[in-house]
DNA sequence: AGAGTGGATAATGTATACAAATAGCTCTGG
DNA sequence: CCAGAGCTATTTGTATACATTATCCACTCT
């Protein structure tokens, strides 16, 4: 990870992540190299991954961009994600095993002490959620469908906006991660599956609900 | 298209579907480059973009090679098309337009075509069922679902071993794009849906008997 | 005034040279 | 004969210069 195309990757990428390079603005390679204090070359490398990780987008005519994902582009997201998890979800319950089911608790339980903080801590919650869908992937046995989904999962869009979620919304997910556990120790697969489907399609609405609210102050403070 | 970078890519792309570059060789960029007349820089582009497709896995001291997709690899693909393309067949059986149902009979026809042949003309078949599959995706309606199943259904493995599918296969494979034609017709997505489901697991069976023949075949030969 | 053309500007594509890192081999010591 | 250290050859990473292509703007011609 010393390596300069690695370090100009994670540059951008949080620099694209925390919106200091906005969705839509354009990426010149130069400038990025630049400011990286590198060369064109590895940050052409670093452009192309983040390409792939679809946080960067390209015209026709190769000039780059940061990813602007409409609405619907979203909202086709999480409804991969809902689909391909309950599936995983399904599949975890069949397959679990108490090593798992103890890492998956304390995601859960990371998640809990993020939220309960006088302000939460959404980079915990976060991290807590990442590691929480991680294991159950993991234990649903398809490592490719694990990282496409984590492609798909960690998008900025759903980064983004988490900061945007309201108290309830993040307490009704944490108790739905409870509930999943409930089901995992159970090894109640079908159970599993209809919670991980509500669990993603209700994520999604509170992301619709911060989004809208998100535009109309935009639009107030122009 | 006509860029160094592009043709290195279609070049190298190529070699591996064709099989002049096996699964598991090692890809030098400069060997490639001298074969493809550039230099190693559009080469090194064009191995990103394998590799995001898939077709090119590199190590952790980022050294490339040809994917050699093991068997339980492409049970993975072939369930997470199976789950997803289920998925896209019931909306696109809500969503169906004349004309998008049109281009699939024709694709099918394309298909019965080849597969009338005295001998199968697979390359038409293949083609065939990849318009047939990329409309219904289309009519789904999900962009960048669409995409990345694409990248999913055309790995070169399934690409390589049509050409070891029975005849028999591919006639069943036909009628069973006739049964999802009439339940487009129909509207009827829970019966897309359930013919999509057990048309790609039939299709992964195809593929795990050839595979299981050709590995006969190749220990028998040494 | 508007459409289209031309050239200046900016950005990316490509080649090449060199640096760094890895893999494979030989040679030594036990 | 095996294990391990060190060297060599191979391969990839990076910087830089130059070529090519796209964009933008001013200018002309109708």
């Amino acid at each position: 990870m010393s390596r300069a195309s690695d370090r100009a990757f994670e540059a951008i990428r949080s620099m694209i992540l925390s919106g200091e390079l906005p969705a839509g603005a354009q990426v010149v390679e130069e400038a990025l190299a630049e400011k990286c204090g590198v060369s064109r070359t590895p940050v052409r490398d670093a452009l192309r991954r983040l390409e792939s990780d679809l946080l960067v987008v390209r015209t026709d005519t190769q000039r780059s961009f940061v990813a602007d994902w409409s609405l619907d582009d979203v909202a086709d997201a999480f409804e991969l994600r809902s689909i391909l998890e309950a599936e995983a979800a399904r599949r975890a319950a069949d397959q679990m095993t108490e090593g798992a089911l103890a890492r998956i608790r304390d995601a859960n339980r990371q998640i809990a002490d993020a939220i309960m903080k006088p302000v939460p801590d959404v980079g915990g919650f976060l991290e807590g959620n990442r590691e929480f869908h991680a294991v159950i992937l993991e234990v649903a046995g398809s490592r490719r469908l694990a990282s496409l989904l984590g492609t798909l999962i960690e998008q900025p869009v759903v980064w983004r906006t988490a900061h945007h979620y309201s108290r309830e919304a993040l307490h009704r997910s944490h108790s739905e991660h409870d509930e999943l556990i409930a089901a995992f120790a159970r090894r109640d697969g079908a159970w599993a599956k209809s919670i991980m489907t509500s669990h993603i399609l209700r994520a999604y609405h509170a992301y619709a609900d911060a989004h809208g609210l998100t535009a109309e102050f935009q639009q107030a403070a122009e």
